[in-house]
DNA sequence: TGCAAAATAGAACGATCGTTCGTTTTATTT
DNA sequence: AAATAAAACGAACGATCGTTCTATTTTGCA
């Protein structure tokens, strides 16, 4: 007998949902690349995903847990393709250029979708909130993984001792930035 | 006597109105650089200028002739403030410095309101229009600018002339841009 | 197979937006 | 000062948005 009443929602229950769910943040996410956080609409989402609005809202409770769960899943994406897909290569700079190359190989694919760590970034730099919040901790576990990178390469003696990582962190931050700026805005 | 009726719109007349409609644009771009140009309302100019709506309204026309006013009143005074300031100066190296201490000088004093260059082309990098249209033309005539500074360095020896001048001005354009990553979103 | 719970739909709400229209106030000219 | 044009207002419109509420369908388990 159990001491505690068990509600029905246990390990295995909930299947349909989760998977509808992670539907519709792939839709979302999607979407997101192309007209922005910002412009994240419920009623285009549920167009997409062919659902109605309501039934898209009842997954998330608000607007603005539909923007975090996709802020969510494309760190989960962008950590998977530029970060763990580095981790094979040889620590140092062969790690550090594995994922340099992954990062711009990325930028440079998303020419028509667009990287939301950027578009977020001007879209929520002057609006706080758990969104902003959600996006500036995804880019600085982001930029704290490339700075161990660099430090790594130093460590190594792949790169000189004496060197500022943080101005190579910064430069390199720099550079995949006006890539995607001339990519993506001037074309 | 005259041959064609002369409207009562001569160069002298419309004083009021282009005195108003400089305000508005003043306030607009204030809002735009803090909210961005796709968060620009109508209303919420109105409120700034204690106008009504309508008032304001119809000094454009549209909402999106006001976004293209703001681009043009931007662009203004970066020009002036980041090129013309430095016609001054020695042509070749020394004039490229100076536009990029005004420039890096400009974003850093950016932090509070914002480069509507760099949010603009988040914002309309997917939106064709008349607004992309204008922030594009502004944009290109900037980096023709620098571009321009660049070769007259190399000209002078200032510069190495077997250097790419593009990809120093590519190179450039990044530190700006991650220098305002930074400095506007991380802080 | 039946039943409770989860998932989805549908309609409606209040708010905000750009825009339109008719009117009134303010500027400018005669 | 009267007449005319420009400027500004105020109310209303249709559309869209996020959200709420209730009803219906679907799912998963006994």
């Amino acid at each position: 007998m159990s001491l505690e009443a068990v509600p029905a929602k246990n390990a295995r229950a909930a299947q349909k949902g989760q998977q509808t769910k992670a539907v519709i943040v792939d839709a979302a996410l999607n979407l997101a690349q192309q007209i922005g956080l910002e412009g994240l609409s419920i009623g285009a989402v549920a167009e997409i995903t062919k659902m109605s609005k309501s039934g898209v809202f009842a997954h998330f409770g608000s607007r603005e847990e539909l923007q975090i769960s996709v802020v969510r899943e494309y760190h989960a994406r962008f950590e998977q393709e530029v970060f763990y897909a580095a981790l094979s290569v040889a620590r140092g700079l062969p790690r550090l250029r594995a994922m340099f190359d992954n990062w711009m190989k990325r930028t440079s694919e998303e020419i028509d979708s667009g990287c939301i760590y950027i578009s977020g970034a001007t879209e929520f730099d002057d609006r706080p909130g758990p969104v902003r919040d959600a996006l500036v901790e995804s880019v600085s576990i982001w930029q704290a993984a490339v700075l161990r990178a660099i430090v790594q390469s130093q460590d190594e003696a792949h790169l000189a001792a004496d060197a500022d990582a943080r101005q190579i962190a910064f430069e390199i931050h720099g550079v995949i930035l006006a890539l995607h700026y001339e990519a993506r805005f001037l074309r």
